[in-house]
RNA sequence: GCCGGGGUGGCGGAAUUGGUAGACGCGCCGGACUCAAAAUCCGGUUGUGGUGACACAGUGUGGGUUCGAGUCCCACCCUCGGCACCA
């Protein structure tokens, strides 16, 4: 064994013996326990981010660790290959998304190679291919004739200048990025898959789910948001409408304060009042401007007109005006509100902006006093000023409304959702195409079996803004497979959370000849799923939803995807620039000197380059543009694999987020170079003796306690905890110990063996390639760590012979007692109220009470 | 605006079920080795006061529950993630 810790000949060994042995491809045994264990695959935006890296050490911890267990782990990798950064890619380079694409893919391939993941790459797929998407395509169809896919018209953001749909992204400020024009909302026809069809399910779905984080769930049952309330129906005065203008309101109980009703700007009761108004016309058109995204709606300036119709109140009759408003969306619900400025407090904002009337129709049970010149009282309580309704408390308003409008035909008991149908058209060129085909006479249908799938071109010139696709005028053309007359294909693409919807099934099922086949029953639900936190709504709640309509079309067998969820968090750093505004310029950590005091406080910072000082600005997630992202492939040139593994894995809980440190990094470098000298000193002076772990005593006794107790320690914190920070820490405090440890004897070196080869193994799952090296230096020959058991304790070893008993007076810690473990209630008391710092402390005064938590603490209450 | 996280030494973090606040690592200070430097090794390191034993303060802020609170409850501040076309 080498005394220096070569890295490069360690990693290079080790992945040579893994790809001869392909130690990673998995098939299904029916006889051993199988783990799935999966994470998100990455975007192939160019080469890997610490982001990719911490992920995927994690997954890669996880699956070695179930490996050593003794599972059959399956764990693949692949390619969410579509996608927008492909085209603005391709603009800006002169190149086409494609060739972008797989040339990122293979270079990204080579970093994760590197990195030593034990993945089964036989099952890699991208899912731009054909072969992949064809299936997606194929199910859609399906879909379509089951009817849960449907078109209807839907808003999108539209660059006037530029001719084109920009994605939220795009638009920054009101503005479209390239052209700077002010966007404007329009319609356009759109596909959707009716999610809310499931919606009860997905809600339901999550209290299956005990081992996703309560944060993801959270968000989830926010994001279904489902609401029982009043769908009222106002009839309309002094207009020609078809028909009343139905609310939805949660809050029945306050609809005797009803002072208006606001409409979206694209209703068709403004659209109508509007049509000998230039007022309202102008208004209208404004509030068609800006972007579609829910924040910006939600935080803009809150504007209004009113359209001079009035609605008729469906208990007193009395009228009140509608109004048009901003912040009422078309798209969301009726597109129509009732407004109780008395009571919700966005009403009454805007009802005090516009003179509008505020009324109080709720008391407060407790003796609250409510003054509505201040704020909306939003609290439920008692109906007041409500006519029929006075007295009654939130439910019983809420029954006799219910019943009274039934009766009359102008209102009902709805359950409502806040979660919407899924829009899976993109007006974009990269994605997989939307295998509809239109035709005058039929109308839209399916793109038959045989003439899927449809392919998109790869070999294009991708110029700027329009589609290739939609750009030429033969793609689209063919011929409808009901009447066999020409017709149109469609020239959108699918949403790319549709590829990443099912990907997870797909790589249980390689070289299927449909979309999956039944290895995804031997494989499926995921059994540990690892991804980003930013994906706790739309990613996660659309692959549960995909995978309910696979197993409705008789795929997979299971409810829900996943059975257990990690949900990592952001890599950050250091930020730091000179200038202001405009002109600030961002330096990377790594061009940096920091400068620090007597005490190690950061001072300064100073350019490499130049010496000169630079600004500390704030610590901010990885990004090009603060420049503050650090090369993983740098590092992994300069330290090794397993230094920058071990470092993402100890410096913060991976559900925290993770702050870069060069400094920690050498940290990890340094603790690797030190492991692999003192086990060549060990090596070095021959084979060890066999273990007597009964007849050992003092310090090697000790040692081989602690040994056990971390072992019992870093296998709780992999499998139960996701700590991983803490189980190196065990393993560091161990090593700490062994170092101290100067008994050579037999018995000693016997122990010695015994934690050297423990510890290969507990660290296999984050520094393989070094425990792989250190494992065969220990004497096991050429054997694949990972197929070698993950240490057990042995109970005899956790034995303890003292327990320290902490002694407190008043709740603070004065004195502490070592005593062997079970001490009865009375000895212990009795030696802490003799403990002289116990009667310093107590200061003549008798002990009121004495609190006693056996083996571990006293406490004189006096 | 709405929904969900986070806040502990100079820094990253630990404290797993309400029971020793600061494990482990980084940084810094001191020492050994060296002609010197690097590397390595040893010791120290929450703050204040004290030679010391020790005392007091201390987990974003303000209250509360408890023998005992970083941990539980209420209110607030700051910060990060998501908000349906970035992935």
């Amino acid at each position: 064994m080498d005394e220096q810790y070569d890295f490069r000949a360690v990693e290079t060994a080790a992945q040579q013996y893994w790809q001869q042995h392909r130690s990673f491809e998995v098939s299904e045994e029916p006889t051993r326990e199988k783990f799935y264990c999966l994470c998100m695959l990455p975007y192939p935006s160019g080469a890997l981010h610490m982001g990719h890296v911490r992920n995927y050490t994690i997954g890669d911890v996880v699956s070695r660790h179930q490996r050593m267990l003794g599972k059959n782990v399956l764990q693949p990798m692949g390619w969410d290959a579509f996608g927008l950064p492909a085209e603005n890619a391709a603009i800006k380079q002169n190149t086409a998304p494609a060739r972008w694409t797989y040339a990122n893919i293979d270079n990204m391939r080579r970093q994760l190679q590197a990195l030593g993941f034990a993945y089964d790459w036989s099952r890699e797929f991208a899912t731009c291919r054909p072969d992949y998407y064809q299936h997606e395509q194929r199910f859609f169809t399906e879909l379509f004739r089951k009817g849960v896919v449907y078109r209807k018209n839907s808003v999108v953001n539209w660059d006037p200048v530029d001719q084109t749909v920009l994605a939220n992204e795009q638009v920054v400020d009101g503005r479209g990025w390239r052209s700077g024009a002010l966007v404007e909302r329009r319609e356009i026809p759109q596909w959707f898959l009716k999610i809310t069809d499931y919606a009860e399910e997905l809600l339901a779905g999550l209290d299956q789910l005990p081992d996703w984080p309560e944060a993801v769930k959270s968000q989830q049952r926010h994001w279904i948001g489902r609401s029982e309330g009043l769908e009222i129906d106002f009839q309309v005065d002094g207009a020609v409408h078809d028909g009343p203008l139905t609310v939805y309101t949660t809050r029945p109980d306050t609809l005797l304060g009803v002072t208006y009703v606001a409409v979206a700007a694209e209703h068709p009761l403004a659209r109508q009042a509007a049509e000998n108004n230039p007022a309202l016309t102008a208004f209208l058109a404004e509030c068609g401007q800006g972007g579609t995204a829910e924040a910006d709606v939600e935080t803009m300036e809150k504007r209004g007109m009113p359209l001079g119709i009035d609605a008729i109140h469906p208990v007193n009759g009395q009228r009140v005006p509608i109004w048009v408003a901003n912040f009422v969306l078309m798209g969301y619900g009726t597109g129509a509100v009732m407004a109780v400025p008395g009571h919700d407090q966005r009403d009454w904002e805007f009802a005090r902006k516009y003179d509008l009337p505020i009324r109080q129709v709720i008391e407060s049970v407790d003796g609250v006093e409510i003054d509505l010149s201040q704020a909306a009282w939003t609290e439920r309580g008692r109906c007041v000023n409500s006519g029929p309704l006075d007295g009654m408390d939130f439910q019983q308003a809420f029954d006799w409304l219910a019943t009274d409008f039934e009766q009359r035909g102008c209102g009902r008991k709805r359950v409502n959702f806040r979660l919407r149908d899924w829009g899976v058209s993109r007006q974009r060129y990269w994605g997989c195409p939307i295998p509809i085909i239109y035709c005058d006479d039929c109308g839209a249908q399916p793109v038959p079996d045989e003439q899927l799938p449809v392919v998109l071109p790869e070999d294009v010139r991708f110029m700027g803004v329009t589609s290739p696709i939609k750009a030429d005028p033969e793609w689209r053309k063919t011929t409808c497979p009901g009447c066999g007359k020409p017709a149109e294909r469609e020239t959108d693409t699918f949403d790319t959370f549709v590829e990443s919807s099912w990907y997870y099934a797909r790589y249980t099922s390689p070289g299927a000849a449909g979309m999956i086949d039944e290895r995804a029953n031997h494989w499926l639900p995921v059994d540990q799923y690892i991804g980003g936190i930013e994906h706790a709504v739309m990613h996660l709640l659309y692959f549960r939803f995909w995978h309910k309509l696979m197993r409705d079309a008789g795929l997979v067998h299971s409810d829900e995807p996943a059975r257990r969820l990690l949900c990592q968090g952001m890599v950050v750093a250091e930020t730091f620039y000179r200038g202001e505004g405009e002109q600030r310029h961002w330096y990377s950590p790594t061009e940096v000197d920091i400068e620090r005091d007597e005490r190690g406080r950061m001072t300064g910072a100073t350019l490499k380059a130049d010496g000169q000082p630079v600004t500390i600005g704030a610590i901010e997630k990885m990004s090009k543009s603060k420049n503050n992202g650090v090369d993983p492939q740098a590092l992994i040139d300069r330290y090794g694999a397993d230094t920058v593994r071990l470092f993402s894995m100890f410096a913060a809980p991976p559900d925290q987020q993770l702050e870069w440190s060069e400094a920690g990094v050498e940290g990890m470098a340094r603790f690797l170079r030190r492991l692999w000298r003192l086990v060549s000193e060990h090596v070095a002076a021959g084979p060890a003796p066999a273990l007597d772990a009964a007849a050992l005593t003092g310090d090697a006794r000790a040692l081989r306690s602690q040994l056990h107790q971390t072992i019992a320690k870093v296998g709780h914190d992999y499998a139960e905890r996701f700590a991983f920070n803490t189980a190196i820490a065990a393993v560091m405090e161990l090593i700490n110990a062994i170092s101290r440890f100067s008994d050579r004897s037999d018995a000693g070196r016997a122990v010695l063996q015994e934690c050297w080869e423990s510890i290969a193994l507990l660290l296999n799952p984050i520094t393989p390639h070094a425990s792989h090296a250190l494992w065969q230096a220990l004497g096991h020959g050429e054997r694949l760590i990972d197929d070698q058991p993950f240490p057990q304790a042995d109970p005899a070893a956790l034995v303890r012979d003292v327990v320290t008993i902490v002694v407190q007076v008043n709740g603070k810690l004065r004195s502490k007692l070592e005593m062997p473990p079970g001490s009865p209630r009375e000895v212990v008391e009795a030696a802490a109220l003799a403990d002289e710092a116990v009667q310093r402390n107590l200061e003549g005064r008798a002990p009121k009470k004495v609190i006693v938590v056996p083996d571990k603490l006293v406490n004189v209450v006096g």
